[in-house]
DNA sequence: CAATAGATTCACT
DNA sequence: GTGAATCTATTGG
């Protein structure tokens, strides 16, 4: 399938967290391609989301969250776990964004993936955002590339959409809950998808 | 500078 | 359910 154009990027960030379900996050790894299915994902945007990097403007860490759509934001959590965002907004946009990617199911590449999970069933390589950082052998070394050119090893290709009666929203999880008249609807999953942490 | 919280996961109880 | 692991950006003195 082909790779997301910087259109698909440039616009509504909410729009483009639920379409980034059903596609397929590629990375390649020393020519081997390891893939997975996009099954889960959260909206970060700085204007109204104070959980958001970007709600206080630029720092060295965020700065690509104000830049060009299709561009990978890397960083480091709790000191182990990378997570992995696209940045997601029109061109024209006052405001910061980027999606988070919570969770995919494990395509291709599955031995590779096995090699990097080692001691863990296939339902837990990828099930939250710094396992399929992990899985996927996403680190530091892939900030900043644009996934929508042609030469970036780090990828999202198109999928089957995901029809509207299988996709759920809902609020944020864990620690970084905002305030419920803005938590929601920024977390997108597929329904019933086995690798969803919570719905 | 020192302190702290954090878009989490894992091992253990 | 609870706590540890481990490091960076940000906040406060």
């Amino acid at each position: 399938m082909p790779r997301l154009d910087r259109a698909f990027y440039a616009r509504d960030t909410l729009i483009v967290a639920r379409e980034l379900l059903g596609c397929s996050l590629v990375h390649w790894i020393d020519g081997q391609r390891v893939a997975g299915q996009i099954v889960e994902v959260e909206a970060y945007m700085g204007r109204d989301d104070d959980a958001s990097h970007g709600y206080r403007g630029v720092t060295p860490r965020n700065a690509v969250m104000f830049g060009e759509p299709g561009v990978s934001y890397v960083y480091l959590c709790y000191g182990i776990h990378w997570m992995l965002n696209v940045v997601a907004r029109p061109p024209d946009a006052d405001y910061p964004a980027a999606i988070l990617l919570r969770a995919v199911e494990p395509t291709e590449g599955l031995p590779l993936m096995a090699s990097r999970r080692e001691g863990q069933p296939q339902r837990l390589w990828a099930n939250g955002p710094g396992r399929l950082t992990r899985a996927l052998g996403i680190d530091q070394t892939q900030h900043g590339l644009d996934m929508a050119g042609r030469a970036s090893p780090l990828t999202i290709e198109a999928g089957l959409a995901v029809p509207e009666d299988q996709v759920e929203r809902g609020p944020r999880i864990g620690i970084n809950v905002p305030e419920p008249s803005r938590s929601w609807p920024w977390r997108f999953w597929i329904k019933d998808n086995r690798f969803v942490s919570k719905g």
